[in-house]
DNA sequence: TGACATTGGTGCCGAATTGGTACTAATTCG
DNA sequence: CGAATTAGTACCAATTCGGCACCAATGTCA
């Protein structure tokens, strides 16, 4: 017996991800009058012969008026929670947003991360675990810079890690590693925030480096 | 307007990896005669009511013989790639067997990841796509654990390390950092490998532990 | 039976990395 | 001009890393 495929209902489910003043915030779009929500993420099903990451281009871009640079895939959902449009199946997508890009459409909102209204579970659950993703990646993937513009500050980007992270970074340490890593060149232009000491702006502008990598880590969390 | 589900065809694509003879394996399943392909992964879709992690774990029980413990998310993929079964979306999960366990049943065999015979290029991506979430989960999934029976010893484990990680590791640093993770216990056997001395059988146990973790690595690839 | 090969496991030490404090630099505000 | 504020760096002690050497326990073979 060879395996056949059946229909299924499938939903792209995008997590717009930006910093906002100090946290993480997800975009939210206002449901139809009646929903059992008010709020769920920006969603819809793919088109015929539409990749995953142009629907969620397009979902992005409808709520958000701007086309988004950076995916990073949060993986497929089908536990037997609900989603607002019963979907069987859903694929979650964050979309990482620089920082006051974008101007949201008429009825999508952004929240913090850390309050968010009350949601259909299935979204609950692609939020959460976007957030999880999109933090455990931070130092194997651009995450970080996708949530800077083009140039930016050292203390914009150690900000972004320490929002990401949840703690705090040392200075020094910081950019020493960043210098070894070869992700950032600056460029000859400054930025005059107000007071204090202008900053110096740099763009990421990652170079081939050897993979010399040390010893093993055993970063696993307590499950 | 609102969002609405279509209906898609979907298929859970399944990359059973084991450790075999000194390099990773894939476990592989005989295609009907006729299809363009000898050999594909094993594959089906979800049925009705059924989560991504069962339909995994029936698909794989269905090629191996035994039940998996261990299901870690490799993503969808909706490139306009052929699939066995000209599946819309493919939903790839891998499953990791530890060395030995299993006999593959009459149409399956396993052949190591650096010589698979030609696979539909959806089958391709997939594999791929496993070996480096694999790869990269290494030190934030118990992955190596996962590929290995309840007990071994530390020269097992570190054998999968270096496997995974394509690189030597240090014998008395890895130890070290095995120490400080506490995530393993020695039990009170030991184990006589033919010639040599005996060495003591551990088992994962990971404790809680204070997430004292240092700096950031800037471990990006050169993309 | 006793050297030797083989694998397991640990101690030591110089080198590299880390994180804290403190310093200098450049700008705004009053 | 001086105080306040933010950027960026220098130094240094403590920790960690990686290489080497060593000891331990077993099987092999003369």
């Amino acid at each position: 017996m060879s395996p056949t495929v059946r229909r299924t209902t499938l939903a792209v489910d995008v997590v717009v991800l930006s910093p906002r003043s100090d946290t993480l915030a997800v975009l939210l779009v206002r449901t139809a009058v009646g929903a059992r929500e008010r709020w769920s993420l920006p969603w819809d099903a793919p088109q015929a012969a539409e990749g995953l990451e142009e629907a969620a281009a397009r979902i992005t871009t409808a709520a958000l008026g701007a086309a988004p640079a950076y995916f990073e895939q949060v993986g497929a959902l089908c536990d037997g929670r609900r989603h607002p449009g019963d979907a069987d199946v859903s694929i979650g997508i964050a979309v990482l947003s620089p920082a006051g890009d974008g101007i949201p459409l008429e009825d999508a909102e952004w929240f913090p991360l850390a309050a968010l209204p009350a949601l259909a579970p299935r979204h609950r659950t692609v939020v959460d675990r976007a957030a999880a993703v999109v933090r455990q990646r931070v130092d194997q993937s651009p995450v970080a810079f996708r949530l800077l513009p083009p140039t930016f500050t050292l203390s914009d980007l150690q900000a972004v890690y320490q929002l990401l992270l949840g703690r705090r970074l040392h200075k020094a340490s910081f950019r020493r590693a960043l210098q070894a890593s070869y992700l950032v060149e600056p460029t000859d232009e400054w930025r005059s925030e107000g007071r204090g000491r202008p900053a110096q702006l740099f763009r990421y502008a990652p170079k081939k480096r050897r993979g010399a990598r040390r010893g093993v880590r055993f970063d696993l969390f307590s499950d």
